[in-house]
DNA sequence: TTAATCCCTATCAATTTAGTAGAGTTACAC
DNA sequence: GTGTAACTCTACTAAATTGATAGGGATTAA
């Protein structure tokens, strides 16, 4: 399961994508519009902006954009940023590698190949599917970026 | 990130499989030959008993036996025991369905369908690959039901 | 009858999750 | 140049989950 935070933020995202128009949202608005906490979110956005995935303005008329196209902008990368590493154990994970403690020796390790097909599965959805995707559903992964 | 519980559990079932000649294996060998805490164990044993995918003598002599041919034992369905839910989102669990209360309809629901895909491929590898492909790595996915 | 073994429930410390709180900083509008 | 609307940052907290440990009870082989 992911956590309700990733939740909020791919849905923050896709708000921004969707009013993408060069203005920024305030994050009272996308709040309001997605049923968020606006406390929860506010720390969320920061969050995505620390990664360079938003920019913020600040002041009077100030708000969050998005930083790049929402068509690249994957589902991997945020899930990376709130909730941590994709991969279903610490050594199979490319961002946060850790050796397990329990089992010596990772060629022979029964568990481990199973999930580094699990693993294989998942980053494949995640990593070719952006907010673009997100808001298009119908034009399917990836599609709205290789017409462009 | 799957729990060290689990992990814990499919390591207990190779063990049992690669012992299996009809004889029980005792708790405090599966223990020591993976390393997993004793009392711990006792109670994963305990929980996988209760849901069918192993069986148990008690007394002297006892231990534990697998109630299915390790071919029979899919990773999907232990990690279900264990750890609960396959799907990443309440709302796509096969098991433990629930509505995600932030969502208003799920057709519409942008975050949702990237996720079903997600929770497609877990699923496929997951209840394809059993404790025997485990403990054979070499003959591959289902090699060993589909030549029995 | 004894000792080995599984059975069951309770408890616990550490971590994570999902928020809340509040003071600080910036910048537009007037 | 002041007010105020907005983001920024850090700290705190309650509840749930995780990864165990503890200890007595029940059963069975020898």
């Amino acid at each position: 399961m992911i956590t309700q935070k990733a939740k909020y933020a791919l849905r923050a995202l896709t708000a921004l994508a969707e009013a993408d128009d060069g203005e920024p949202v305030m994050i009272s608005d996308i709040a309001a519009q997605q049923k968020i906490p606006k406390k929860f979110l506010e720390q969320i956005l920061l969050d995505l902006k620390h990664q360079g995935i938003v920019v913020s303005r600040r002041g009077k008329q100030g708000g969050y954009l998005l930083l790049k196209p929402a068509d690249m902008i994957t589902f991997g990368e945020v899930l990376r940023i709130i909730d941590g590493p994709i991969a279903p154990l610490p050594c199979l994970s490319i961002t946060a590698y850790r050796k397990c403690d329990d089992c010596d020796g990772e060629q022979t390790c029964q568990i481990r190949h199973v999930f580094a097909k699990v693993a294989d599965a998942t980053r494949k959805v995640l990593f070719s599917t952006t907010i673009a995707d997100a808001i298009a559903p119908a034009r399917g992964t990836q599609v709205t970026r290789m017409l462009a």
